[in-house]
RNA sequence: GCGGGCGUGGCGAAACGGCAUACGCGGCAGGUUUAGGUCCUGUUGGUGGCGACACCGUGGGGGUUCGAAUCCCCCCGCCCGCACCA
């Protein structure tokens, strides 16, 4: 073939007309299907990607995220492994229920639309899933095991409810967990969440804040350090003491929590958060009025107005003394907002010189400052500015003189002996609030009965399905939609047989997230959540992919799931995945994409238009997968380019093949062996990069060795050599990493069947890997003068004497004294000069 | 405000403390082509020089080192998380 003749048929291979061909291919032989069999000899990876929501098609960010996730399968399917590598759909949540609403459906038809869609988009970019395993979480055979473990955790106690302040959202019409509020906006529509006073069903999860922290650890280096480090500051692990005042009229002491007990003898004041009950339990009667129009006020502000840190200070005084418990003096006790209920136990002692929000509040009531700490800086009630750090203790009584540490030390106990306080810590974290005012959840498994209270619906009337409210007003309204289902609603108590009512209220969609990688390892095991054997043989997840957007939250609750279930007995380890990758986001023109802003790209135009292989190609190639991807600086033209460069080589070797003499050629040595080191460095780079999650270099170095044969078979030893063929070979079977259909079709070409995907990951030659001489850099005074070729296994006393001698060494040095020379064989000397 | 990350060609990006800018885009020049496109080849950090070369160069400043994009300190800029958490 001439090269005019190449370029041709390079020009006719467009890499969409192939795609419907290898779909039905993959279709038949299901390449990807995980081995069932207990005894299969194979090491077992399983790959995870975050199953998507069916809000739709697939767009960029799926095509990014999943174009990274299936590399990595698709690299341990090569090297050998058994991969479980499955797919499912988060299907319950709002945008279904919305949907319905706007199209005056069901949410069901919505999102079983979209699962269809997406399976079907899923199958052309090339997935390698385990078709057999895909699961969606509004099948009733999944949330069945929702609710049973819903029930597990009522019986452990943590599952449980409470009267609470809950984010409400005005829009959605329903409660949100604190990590669905996102800078006081509600994570879904937007709207400014708001504060309200509810019974609602929460998981226990700060029972298990120090393990979720503690193991943490663990996942040093496998996790991103980013996510571990967001973990561990949402958790907000404080380390202080409880220390209990008296406040007069009431027998209880009040406790307070504080991170700096030191400062016990700076307590100038007593705040109790304004809308806690403890308000009103302390407040003198006559001041009880004012109170409440305090707390009236404070409740009309948004959450975003509440926490702004610009706002002045507020509060009213109760009218009550509490008394400091070291040296009994009585401090006014005040109901503010910058004290919140749900922290510690919702109220401090205030310490207005070592404590900002303290000093600004004594400021703006003229309450009293002392300095108890020496810092050496300006004093507070002056400056306006607290003193936080270090410095020796001051008018403390016992703990005068000390540092701040032992002070922290010696006056905790102190409190402990006298019975009047102790060590305690303190977290950031909140009980998650898993009810939910919508119908498209989970139903949650509770009857309410007038005389027996909360009782469980027995195990064997599981699952508690939802009514299918079909052409029913699914409007949200404050109230689960689920109430109007009256049939549904009224039940007898499974304890007592009297009249009582169903729980109407869904659970928050993250409970069907937090365990579906354990469904996925039996997906139709009817006696539990998961075949316990086969949990054993996959999990954990041995990685992860998936965006940071679920750094807390979902990442979190699936943390925290699988250590209940550990101590449930039905999970052997403590930790859901194993290692993670965070792929970055795909924007447009520098901004997120999204219909305000008219920047959307449509997934399916751009395949449409370069096919599935170039779109993944510049997925990958983009940068390091956890990197941003902004579209508007791509090229997707140039993968095209790249593919059929690629598809032409593995044609050149093709034609060469059918061409009698090159036959011949072919019958003796390996081939070229400059091209055969290239291919075998290349089987070594990429292997490397793949391994470190490197894939843009290592396609780069896939485009390296393209460029490497394509100039071995014009200007060297042509298409027939035999080394060659085997460029061509690697190169198909490491490119279907990314680009699997151009792959299928060179590896055909190559006379290979039945699919690539069924090849072996190739290995490299030492041999080959090898070099004959290697470049040395001669540096003078840290610039370099000069570059030798010499072998690699060049002695030190003699690299050091060639480069002392090399040409640009000897003109630089002049008439310098060598004053030093480190000699690093074979690729550095580096001499020093004056 | 607190915590963390990142600043490398015109652009996306490479670079175990050891040749800065691999690979790709874009640009320039050439070949193929009736032309354009496609395809192929070469070239492409800046300044100076005909040139071999020289000097400068990884946000800015300082330091450690024979040697720093890489490690340390300060500053500037951008991004992310939390946001009255006592």
């Amino acid at each position: 073939m001439t090269a005019a003749e190449s370029a041709e048929l390079a020009q006719r291979y467009d890499p969409r007309d192939v795609q419907e061909k290898w779909q039905a291919r993959w279709a038949e032989l299901d390449p990807f299907r995980a081995s069932e069999d207990p005894a299969d000899p194979r090491g077992r990876f399983y790959l995870v990607d975050m199953f998507p929501y069916p809000s739709g098609d697939l767009h960029m960010g799926h095509a990014e995220a999943y174009a990274i996730g299936d590399a990595l399968a698709r690299y341990e399917f090569l090297r050998g492994r058994n991969v479980l590598h499955p797919i499912g759909w988060d299907a319950f949540g709002l945008p279904a229920e919305n949907a319905a609403i706007r199209n005056n459906s069901h949410p069901a038809d919505w999102t079983y639309a979209n699962i269809e869609t997406q399976a079907a988009s899923f199958r052309r970019y090339a997935t390698s899933f385990d078709w057999s395993r895909r699961l969606a979480t509004c099948d009733p055979s999944y949330y069945h095991w929702n609710q049973w473990l819903f029930l597990r955790f009522f019986e452990r106690a943590l599952a449980y409810r409470k009267d609470g302040y809950v984010n409400w959202c005005p829009v959605d019409q329903t409660v949100l967990a604190n990590e669905q509020v996102i800078a006081g906006r509600c994570e879904r529509c937007g709207a400014e969440v708001v504060r309200r006073m509810l019974n609602q069903w929460y998981f226990k999860i700060t029972e298990y804040a120090d393990r979720l922290l503690a193991d943490a650890a663990q996942l040093e280096g496998c996790w991103p350090d980013r996510v571990l480090l967001m973990q561990r500051n949402w958790i907000g692990r404080s380390e202080g003491a409880e220390v209990d005042f008296m406040v007069e009229s009431r027998d209880e002491p009040v406790t307070v929590f504080t991170t700096r007990p030191d400062t016990l003898y700076g307590a100038t004041f007593f705040v109790v958060a304004a809308d806690s009950p403890l308000a009103e339990q302390v407040c003198a009667p006559d001041r009880l009025a004012e109170l409440r129009g305090y707390v009236e006020q404070v409740r009309k502000l948004t959450d975003i107005e509440r926490q702004s840190t610009e706002r002045d200070k507020t509060g009213v005084f109760l009218g009550r003394y509490a008394v400091n418990p070291v040296n009994g003096e009585r401090i006014p006790v005040w109901a503010a907002d910058y004290v919140l209920p749900d922290y510690g136990t919702g109220a401090i002692m205030a310490v207005p010189a070592h404590d900002q929000r303290d000093l600004d509040f004594a400021r703006a009531y003229g309450l009293d400052v002392r300095v108890v700490v020496d810092t050496g800086q300006p004093d507070p009630a002056q400056t306006g500015v607290a003193t936080a750090g270090d410095g020796t203790l001051v008018n403390s009584g016992p703990i005068n003189g000390l540092a701040k540490s032992d002070a922290i030390a010696a006056i905790t106990a102190i409190l402990a002996e006298k019975g009047l306080g102790r060590a305690a810590v303190s977290y950031r974290l909140r009980d998650w609030l898993v009810s939910r005012q919508r119908f498209w959840g989970t139903p949650i498994p509770i009857i309410h009965c007038p005389s027996c209270g909360q009782v469980p619906v027995p195990d064997d009337q599981l699952p508690v399905v939802l009514p299918d409210l079909r052409g029913q007003d699914l409007v949200p309204r404050g109230v689960s939609p689920l109430a109007a289902a009256e049939d549904w609603v009224n039940v007898s108590c499974p304890r007592c047989g009297g009249a009582a009512k169903r729980d109407t209220d869904t659970m928050d969609t993250f409970v069907d997230s937090s365990w579906y990688m354990f469904r996925y390892c039996s997906v139709d095991y009817a006696d539990g959540p998961f075949d316990p054997a086969e949990v054993r043989r996959w999990a954990p997840v041995d990685m992860y992919v998936g965006g940071v957007e679920h750094a807390i939250l979902h990442l979190l609750y699936s943390r925290f799931f699988t250590k209940v279930l550990y101590d449930m007995g039905l999970l052997a380890f403590t930790e859901p995945f194993t290692r993670l990758i965070n792929q970055g986001q795909v924007i447009n023109g520098g901004k997120a994409m999204s219909k305000s802003l008219g920047n959307g790209v449509d997934l399916g135009e751009q395949i449409e238009r370069f096919g599935v292989d170039a779109i993944r190609l510049t997925m990958i190639f983009a940068s390091p997968p956890e990197d941003d991807i902004d579209w508007a600086d791509m090229h997707p033209e140039a993968m095209v380019k790249f593919l059929g460069r690629t598809w032409r080589i593995a044609a050149d070797v093709a034609a060469a093949d059918a061409d009698p003499g090159g036959a011949e050629n072919r019958a003796g040595a390996p081939g070229d062996t400059e091209l055969r080191r290239a291919t075998h460095r290349t089987i070594d780079e990429v292997t490397r990069q793949v391994e470190a999650y490197h894939l843009n270099v290592a396609v780069a170095r896939l485009m390296e060795l393209v460029s490497a044969t394509r100039k071995a078979i014009d200007a060297g030893p042509g298409a027939a050599d035999p080394a060659v063929r085997e460029a061509a070979e690697v190169l198909a079977v490491l490119l279907s990493l990314f680009a699997p259909y151009t792959a299928e079709e060179c590896w055909e070409l190559l006379g290979h069947k039945p699919s690539v995907a069924r090849a072996a990951w190739p290995a490299a030659d030492p041999a080959l890997l090898a070099r004959e001489t290697v470049t040395c850099v001669v540096q003078v005074n840290g610039k370099v003068r000069d570059k030798l070729d010499v072998p690699p296994a060049i002695t030190e006393a003699e690299l050091r004497e060639l480069a002392l001698a090399a040409p640009g060494v000897v003109r630089t040095l002049g008439s310098q004294q060598v004053r030093r020379v480190i000699v690093r064989p074979p690729k550095l000397v580096s001499i020093v000069a004056a």
